[in-house]
DNA sequence: GCCTGCCCCAAGATGTGCTTATGGTGGGGA
DNA sequence: TCCCCACCATAAGCACATCTTGGGGCAGGC
């Protein structure tokens, strides 16, 4: 079997015309070169190079031989110098998956700083929700996934403190997303006027027990669950009279008086709230957002660089949502 | 630096989506499937592959690898190929140097019987004398040179019994040459008629002595140097009226004539000697017909063939010399 | 005629790869 | 639900290949 090695070695010898030339070439002494050659003299079964007194030549298999050898080798290079554009951060692809709040509000301007840190990165962007999103990863049409999950899942699943579903995958917390109440501007239960100011906390704080017999308004299945169980936890079944993960149509439906609902801040970051009031609900509501990625991805640079980044964006202060016109 | 065996088992698992199954199909273990990907991952220096729990998958550098894997074992595999084609002989280029007598009668009987044996081999053949043709040898221009050399001159060279000025040449003999006599019809030494028969042996024979008053007609440089030494071992300096290495133009001056000469009976194969008689010379002068190439070269198959056909050339029963119309 | 450079050879040391044996893990069938 | 099997990772031992050092032969150049 032909190895590179010997390639190269054959190269620097038919290119130096000499062993000890070669050698030099090569950073190593003189009988390596000699054995070299010889051990790939015996591999092919036939002499390629002629030992004539003053120069080295090939023969008509040498000749053959390095004449392949510059196509193999430059594809070598050629494969060393791509992948190490990956490795060096050069070159690199992550493809991400996230849900629709965390694609407008974290994705953006995390993928803006691994561009403009790292201008030949691609990043490519999908939305999906996180069982889907998950299912993405693991199927491997996805670097990392951006999800969140709310803690009472953690819980059901086994109690395993690692993880739950997602053990055998790598967590990284970015943050922990506040879930805020929204009605109808002018309910009896928002302060008018003072909740909601651009850059304000949410004034109004109101108590979940308070909403038990108003019409609910409910986002995505998981949270739509979550809220039940919240609900219940206080002591009542909410009344959902629509569901939809399309937040500005939750916003949209709240500002027409047809009910409350609760949405995670984050979504509140890209939703203009017009037509309702932003209220605080107690007790707390909240949900983890992590970003979610196989092992050995973890050692992919630029997956690794995204996760950085992912965190960083979490980490920077969030701009608070806004009561709109 | 990544070597060729990293991507054959690096194609081999992406093609299998399993070590294991990698490790049957390369005939080897599984632990050296895993530790041969474990070496590449820390030669490129970022993981190639992703374990997640069912499949085997590549990371972007894996992709790129696999993709290259495909170019550079495939130049491999056909330079393989191409060698193995000319250490095999159904491929090999043979590059032939013979002074004019030698490829007019032994070349042309070698080269038929190697194509037929091997098709796909090639020949090429250049005319040169000695001198010239083992430089030839020496540079490189050609792989096997047909010499000839008289005794007399590895005596001169030193006294050394291996060869002489060919000391560092493969040197095989391939027949001993007797040179022949050529006077003009109806000289006085010729016996009309009878002699130069097709097929039978020159009937006169002549002492080289009886030929001292005579004009000649010499051939190549070292033939005539030859001639002259003979000449003088036997009492007497032949007087050279012309001098030239065209065989059937010396058939043609003594033909005509213009004085006697002494052609290698080689020569003679495919010259017709018109118009001049054959006769024997006493003493005997003989030269010997070699086949000469670098010592490396032996084990280059098509050269090994090539002198194995020539020394049954040589070996094969001489057609003899005609006298000609 | 000496000297230098080049190649081959042999022996010792080092490193690498392969194998066997073992443990841990996830998936599928009874 | 449990068991079983297939798969991968790891460690230890071994064999092979490679490289180095040291010595010798040989041809070319001053």
């Amino acid at each position: 079997m032909i190895e590179a090695r010997h390639l190269r070695v054959l190269r620097a010898v038919s290119q130096s015309g000499s062993f000890s030339a070669a050698a030099r070439e090569l950073g190593c002494t003189q009988p390596a070169v000699s054995q070299q050659m010889r051990a790939l003299e015996q591999s092919v079964g036939t002499p390629v190079l002629v030992r004539t007194g003053r120069e080295m030549r090939l023969t008509e298999a040498g000749e053959a031989l390095a004449r392949h050898a510059a196509g193999i080798l430059g594809g070598l290079v050629a494969a060393e110098e791509e992948v190490a554009a990956i490795a060096g951060l050069r070159a690199g692809r992550v493809r991400l998956v996230s849900f629709p709040s965390g694609s407008s509000t974290l994705v953006p301007a995390a993928v803006a700083a691994l561009r403009a840190g790292h201008p030949g990165t691609r990043v490519s962007l999908v939305e999906a929700e996180p069982p889907r999103s998950v299912d993405m990863l693991r199927a491997g049409e996805a670097d990392v996934a951006l999800a969140f999950r709310y803690p009472t899942e953690g819980e059901r699943a086994g109690g395993d403190p690692a993880g739950g579903e997602w053990r055998d995958l790598e967590v990284r917390p970015l943050l922990t997303d506040r879930l805020v109440g929204l009605v109808p501007r002018g309910h009896r239960l928002a302060e008018t006027g003072a909740s909601g100011e651009p850059g304000g906390e949410p004034g109004v704080e109101v108590g979940i027990k308070e909403l038990a017999d108003e019409p609910w308004i409910a986002g995505c299945p998981r949270c739509r669950r979550h809220l039940v169980e919240v609900c219940e936890a206080a002591g009542f079944t909410p009344r959902i009279d629509f569901a939809t993960d399309d937040y500005p149509a939750v916003v949209g439906l709240v500002g027409a008086g047809l009910g409350v609902a609760v949405l995670p801040g984050l979504a509140l970051e890209s939703v203009r709230p017009k037509g309702a009031s932003i209220v605080r609900v107690v007790p707390e509501v909240r949900r983890e957002v992590v970003a979610l990625t196989l092992p050995d991805l973890v050692r992919v640079p630029a997956v690794a660089l995204m996760l950085r980044h992912l965190a960083e964006a979490a980490a920077a202060p969030r701009p608070r949502p806004t009561a709109g016109a």
